[in-house]
DNA sequence: TTTCGTGCAAAGCATTTGCAAGTAG
DNA sequence: CTACTTGCAAATGCTTTGCACGAAA
């Protein structure tokens, strides 16, 4: 708890109530690039008051500082993920869940490309994840 | 014109005159990655009939047919992309624009990584356009 | 006391839906 | 003729804004 709340004074952030169960929740959901509706629903049921007002704000202050980053995979949804080191996405159009990947990408470390000045990297997946992989298997088997 | 018509007729759309014209748009300006207001904007001009609505169903059938792709760099914004080969992007912080960008990246060939299975490969850069760039340098000369 | 954050209610807007009239084949 | 498309009007739903209250320094 000690460690989030310097997180928030490192960036210039009043450590609140509200910023810090924020910052919790996307610490604890590292790996779930939640929606802006998820991280509500989740915290409304501890905390009464909280309101999706709070929760954008919230998101935008982060956002501002770079502490969290927008993904917008699916294009219809934004979807936040707590930012540590650059990575990839892999996103599953059966379950719809985002993957962080991380792979060695040579373009990745470009500085430069076709005269442009290059000051961020992004790349993504599209297709069927390991677990709906295995249950599209299962499926065929039972068919048989 | 008739090159358009047969492209609607081979993926199963009836050509009528709308399609035709959001069709022969998206061929014009395959560089400029436009917004569904821009091709609507553009249109209306010319079709005073021409409805927004008319736009969204008109580019929701082509996506469900592949004859364009949904970019969502940015964010805020759905831009639509004439599809012909894959290829990354390019967005600038500065200008907006969106530039296509053919580099061949071995990540990309991948039919599986960490055990998903891949169906497409999505690349984009931010940071600043060629052009940007020399406006930047020719202020700083200019500063002088 | 002064500044900043919270959260309710209302406004704003892009997108979708319902549906009547029109059109392609 | 028959099914599909168009496009207006209304509805929907996510996000932002205005603003009063409250908390922190």
């Amino acid at each position: 708890m000690e460690r989030l709340k310097n997180t928030l004074k490192e960036k210039g952030l009043k450590p609140t109530y509200q910023r810090l169960k924020v910052l919790e929740y996307l610490d604890k959901h590292e790996n779930s690039h939640p929606t802006v509706e998820m991280i509500y629903e989740a915290l409304a049921r501890k905390i009464p008051t909280m309101s999706m007002t709070t929760v954008y704000n919230t998101l935008s202050a982060f956002l501002e500082k770079g502490l969290v980053a927008e993904v917008t995979i699916t294009g219809t949804e934004v979807r936040y993920d707590f930012v540590s080191t650059p990575h990839h996405h892999f996103f599953c159009k059966k379950c719809g869940n985002i993957i962080d990947i991380n792979i060695k990408c040579p373009i990745a470390e470009k500085k430069q490309t076709h005269g442009h000045k290059v000051e961020e990297v992004h790349g993504y997946f599209k297709g069927l994840c390991k677990d709906c992989l295995k249950s599209e298997k299962n499926k065929r088997i039972d068919d048989e």
